[in-house]
DNA sequence: TTGAAAGCGATACCAG
DNA sequence: CTGGTATCGCTTTCAA
């Protein structure tokens, strides 16, 4: 392994020029350059990277928090690493299982300077105790967080589900029934409060039992489908959903039962995952790869001072065969 | 940012001294370590972990290289970030998009020492090229290569096929197509041998244009029952994929054209994945999570010289509503 | 049990 | 345009 103490004595120059050439710096002459560069290449030389980190005090590397890798997080995870490595960044995987103190970890390496920022999905550990680590390096979150220092890239999911709320409206349904994710999370408080104005608009009726929290899966999508048409009580005949999953679920089972789709209840999915469109369903389009490149320019900003240019988000409906 | 010279310093003692402390060496006296660490404690000390990988010539931090994250890719790695991470290893995901150069990047940075060592999944360059690298250090691949010094964790292909093959003949089917993945990898020609093993052993009919290669995705999967079961030719009745990806989109099409699973059709797919679970796919479970955790031991192995035990692999067939 | 000093392999400021 | 040298922060002999 050579190193440029080597390439500095070989070719009759100093440290200081080898680094020049190394960094492209203009004030280097093309003759001293050239002989430069041919020695390392005859001695197969590259930097060391560790050396290099040490001494500029950063790593070019970013971590990514979360408790596990899922099919939600794919694109956000593809896009990101994308994004960095163009930038010259590399991406670290930190997944928590949901234990704080693995957690944690993550932010102790940005502490040890083992990693230049970190972006964060869903997080474990007391929100206070993570902020305290912005003083290390920059953190953004995915998710929205009520936490002013650590900005987020998620989206306001009250003008998606909005968009879902207006296209069921517009082909006709009025008795539209919600089945949400996370019962106290920022995004199903938007979604709620995006129901409640539209239908409080158009004045539709609405009944408590069509609202559900907690439905995440197939499973309870087809569950949900039971407890909400097999009854005597009021039946809606539109169903917006937290996500693909639990669309799909809905729809499987509502064929079952021998209801026609779109006729006697339109279905719309959130996400338009590879599932939605396999599966024909309607689905509410959130561009989770954008998020992730708004994640790292805004890293980028911060780690530069240097005001980076975000992407503008918009959610967009596609129209499939369920509504 | 305190560092080790401060605390040196400080406490009175030598950097040696502390540096003991740090690396629990035993010899340190009782009275000493505990002074040094209540510095440490008062002054909210960590070391810098740049230092650290440029001083001892290791980073505990491991490359895994792929052209992309997909679900399929999914349990290996979060298995293998997990695994690493409970042997105090970091795991930096660099992502191809299928282009030879992007991939060489981390390649290169294990040879400048950013990356111990290399975990890679499907690869784009000369076999060779790579192989050329396993000097600067470790490599393990999850696919079998066909190159003595990187060593795979991937299990045989032919047996899990086989599984999947005496499945559906066992239930009645003969007329039997297959839906292979890259068209030479090492794990299409044991699924091609099995296939011809198995038709031989049954004398079942053997049409040519029942088997493809060169699908992977839901699209393919959807494209491919349009050719196979569209035309006037021979049809099959079942159809065995490269992946649950492929056998997804095989379902969904195949509803789509009315014809009943598993009655007309049965489709098995590879790997059983969320997404088989979910959408009620046969797939023969391929112990995928093991396999990641077997890789990282193997490149644990090689990196401190030690032999690490391996889990024991096996297939077997999870039944569901597909055949 | 402890310390002094030589690495590890670059960067970057200050002169010239 | 080029060189000398301090610096980054820790590890690791070799002595004592």
């Amino acid at each position: 392994m050579s190193n440029l103490d080597q390439i500095a004595k070989l070719s009759g120059f100093s440290k200081a020029t080898v680094s020049r050439v190394l960094n492209h710096s203009p004030h280097v002459s093309q003759a001293t350059r050239d002989k430069i560069t041919n020695i390392m290449e005859e001695l197969d030389y590259v930097p060391n990277g560790n050396a290099i980190s040490l001494s500029k005090g950063q790593t070019q590397q970013i971590g990514m928090v979360t408790e596990g890798i899922n099919e939600v997080m794919l694109p956000f995870l593809n896009s990101f690493v994308e994004t960095a490595s163009q930038h010259g960044y590399q991406t670290i995987i930190y997944t928590s299982g949901g234990d704080p103190q693995k957690e944690l970890q993550a932010f102790e390496d940005m502490r040890r300077k083992r990693v230049d920022a970190l972006v964060i999905s869903t997080c474990v550990n007391d929100l206070a105790l993570l902020g305290s680590y912005c003083k290390y390096g920059p953190i953004v979150s995915w998710q929205r967080m009520e936490l002013p220092e650590i900005a987020s890239v998620a989206m306001n999911q009250y003008d998606g589900y909005m968009l879902g709320l207006e296209h069921v409206i517009q082909r006709g349904y009025t008795r539209i029934a919600n089945a949400f994710g996370r019962p106290s999370s920022m995004n199903t408080l938007s979604r709620i409060n995006a129901y409640e104005d539209m239908m409080r608009k158009y004045e539709l009726p609405v009944y408590p039992h069509w609202s559900r929290t907690g439905v995440y899966s197939i499973r309870q999508g087809e569950q949900l489908v039971r407890e909400l048409l097999g009854g005597a009580e009021e039946r809606p005949n539109a169903i917006l959903c937290a996500n693909d999953l639990v669309a799909a679920g809905i729809v499987s089972e509502a064929r079952r039962q021998q209801l026609r789709i779109p006729e006697d209840l339109a279905v719309v999915g959130f996400d338009n995952t590879e599932l939605a469109h396999t599966l024909g369903i309607t689905s509410v389009y959130n561009p989770i790869a954008d998020q992730a490149k708004n994640a790292f320019h805004l890293l980028l900003s911060k780690l530069k001072g240097v005001e980076e240019e975000q992407q503008i988000l918009q959610y967009c409906l596609v129209q499939r065969a369920t509504t």
